[in-house]
DNA sequence: CCGTCTATGTCCAACTAGTGAACTCTAAGC
DNA sequence: GCTTAGAGTTCACTAGTTGGACATAGACGG
């Protein structure tokens, strides 16, 4: 699972070498972070000197990976540096549990195209994967980007994923696709490098880069559907545990006698918060076609019912990052999920429950945000990891071209 | 709070003299993990070049950090390089909640010396640090270690540290201390830098670096004392969290219409599982002069009180060790504080506690193990974290011999 | 007991890559 | 128009790693 760059380049830690390499993506990763630099400033925010920087410039400029505006506006004589445009690719795939989303960027974290569409449950996950290849390219095309700049693709699965095989485990949303092995199904059809993940990770990943997130390094997203899970990023990177399973915040138990779960325990936050389980309260009052945004809308619109219900979801949820905070401590709290679209109505209940139940101490430099990005942010997550996972290095080491295939 | 030597050295990254640093690190790193190597061996495992070891060996060898004995058993005339024993010396130092320990140690990882000595939980913070400074001195000079070459000193204290000003918060444990600043107190009597955290931390470090979880990057120590408190370490290093209060296990909320706990919530872990909650219970039976140590020992002569109590108290860390399973998934559990001396008494209920409460694919691959350093887990966690703090580099840089004071 | 073999460690020349200093260039300011 | 100051480039120099040649010393076989 790991990148292949690292299996065709034998990579000498610790020679010259590797230290020009580090250099290189010190440049690309100041550019990037701002936007446009001269070369001046990037000697004075990189350390290096104005020679090193000279020469690093033109070889980055020679190799396509960034663009010299040959007179910046104002100035003296400064050549501003910026990524270039098409320099690499990347895409992001993201399975959800209606729709199907894809989105492209490119190496200086822009958007370039994004699209959704509904996808039947119950479809098969060949059939989903077939959408997905043709969607991807539809995209391709409409940017008109060059599909041998595409550096690799980030995916985004609503189940846990299992780390060494790579196989998607049971999952409740798409019953069929258990057992299958998302990342190598669409690296066949698309053939490049593809890096899978669960979708609350990916939010998570999507709410830190792009999101509600900016700034933090540690964050925990707690997505709200038809179960409720938590992507955790630690120091900036996801984390996921030895066992690939972190973040199951769904089944952490608040009450030894509650409702049974279809975990096999009792009173899971999952009973108490997601939409399989609250939504069926208030069906004798408002009947079965509630989804979850429905539930929402009309609770924003003033209708009591409903905006007990999801207080009371608040209150619990509230619970649960109580036992969170007080184990991980985090910075940052990130509500994504329908649920979000209830801002203050959820969000106040959420607060309250930790202030009581979390020690102060970890509780105090809490703060607890809905998401900026909405439904969005497992696709921009999608496109973060492949970008984190390509490394700064990969569009440096001249492989990108190389490896990626002649599509015809 | 950062290492000294970066305010004194302007340090280039990216030049080739950070890159020769980096070099003597990694052989400084792999001599050092696996005792003694051969050139050769360093130039395989680090992967440079037998050249380069060559002349970092010299270099070392000048700078006194390594010994070169002139020719190894059997081989053919490889020459073993360790790290020589006094280049540099760390002190481990906990205050527990009735003992004060200290240890001494060199950068090969070998304990030379440990003492501990009955603490008084009523002395005063400044009898504490005397007492300290006392016995510090004491080991030194037993040892016969030079007191230049001591290049940092670790101190565990039980209960919060803030990560800003160094302070320590409120403890029931030692409450003439709050609002000293330990570190700052043990640096002005001994004149090296003093790296500070809690017990819990320190007590999984220790168990990681040399006890149950050597081989491991991922653990959660769980210490049962007075309170109930959990050291993370993920990724090989102290898991604090933004506010620094990571691990804050005993007052995750198991029945929220439990015992009132001290933290003035219901039902948190500690109200089942601390010796503060527990011993009354068996007040009545076994009269009120039972400490946790002496319940452990009835329960394992066969005293049925005891043991149904410790299964309870078992059963309810479990839960705790569940919910960190379900968010944290960490590959290994490690019980400590006098409790752990119960063993399978405790750690049985435990685990079918998890079994019970943990999504299983968070606990499939979760070993709950027993402490195999009891009491001084923390204070070799010092040691580690002093050894860590300072990094390979402090030993390396030349500054370790100058900026350690004159001592008369 | 001696020659051969093999792995170790060292030395040297070659090469890579970063740096300071000198230099050129351009536009702004007077 | 002249000066000036900052930007970028060139060049000689230096630090530092590397491959290869070389010396060394034990093991092994005869």
């Amino acid at each position: 699972m790991r990148s292949r760059a690292q299996e065709v380049v034998v990579e000498t830690p610790g020679s010259q070498s590797s230290l020009h390499r580090a250099n290189l993506e010190r440049v690309v990763r100041a550019v990037r972070l701002a936007g446009s630099l001269t070369q001046a400033e990037i000697a004075r925010t990189t350390g290096l000197s104005a020679a090193t920087v000279s020469n690093i410039v033109r070889e980055l400029k020679d190799g396509g990976t960034v663009e010299v505006t040959p007179t910046s506006a104002g100035g003296r004589r400064a050549r501003s540096v910026s990524l270039s445009g098409d320099a690499g690719i990347v895409i992001g795939v993201d399975f959800g549990h209606t729709h199907l989303r894809v989105a492209i960027g490119n190496l200086a974290h822009q958007v370039l195209a994004e699209e959704s569409e509904p996808m039947d449950v119950d479809s098969s996950a060949a059939q989903g994967f077939d959408r997905a290849e043709e969607l991807v390219n539809r995209l391709i095309t409409a940017t008109g980007v060059d599909r041998s700049k595409i550096a690799g693709v980030g995916l985004g699965v609503p189940g846990p994923i299992d780390v060494e095989s790579g196989s998607l485990g049971s999952t409740a949303i798409l019953p069929g696709w258990t057992g299958t092995r998302p990342g190598e199904e669409l690296r066949e059809r698309l053939g490049v490098p593809v890096h899978v993940d669960n979708d609350a990770n990916l939010g998570a990943l999507g709410e830190l880069v792009w999101g509600s997130g900016k700034g933090v390094r540690d964050l925990a997203y707690i997505k709200v559907a038809s179960g409720v899970g938590a992507g955790l990023v630690i120091n900036g990177k996801i984390y996921r545990g030895p066992g690939g399973t972190a973040g199951e915040i769904g089944h952490i138990t608040l009450d030894e006698s509650g409702p049974v779960c279809r975990c096999g325990n009792r009173g899971c936050l999952e009973t108490f918060a997601s939409a399989r389980y609250v939504l069926p309260l208030l069906q004798p009052s408002h009947g079965n076609e509630l989804t979850m945004e429905g539930v929402v809308r009309l609770a924003r619109d003033g209708d009591p019912g409903c905006r007990r219900v999801i207080a009371d979801v608040g209150r619990h949820i509230g619970s649960g990052v109580a036992n969170l905070c007080n184990l991980l401590n985090p910075s940052r709290v990130v509500l994504g999920g329908d649920l979000a679209e209830a801002g203050e109505l959820v969000l106040g209940p959420i607060r309250e429950s930790v202030g009581r139940y979390a020690i102060p101490s970890a509780a105090r430099q809490l703060s607890v945000l809905p998401g900026a990005l909405g439904g969005r942010a497992e696709v921009l997550g999608a496109l973060a990891l492949a970008l984190s996972e390509m490394g700064d290095s990969t569009l440096l080491d001249g492989t990108l071209h190389a490896s990626a295939p002649a599509f015809t």
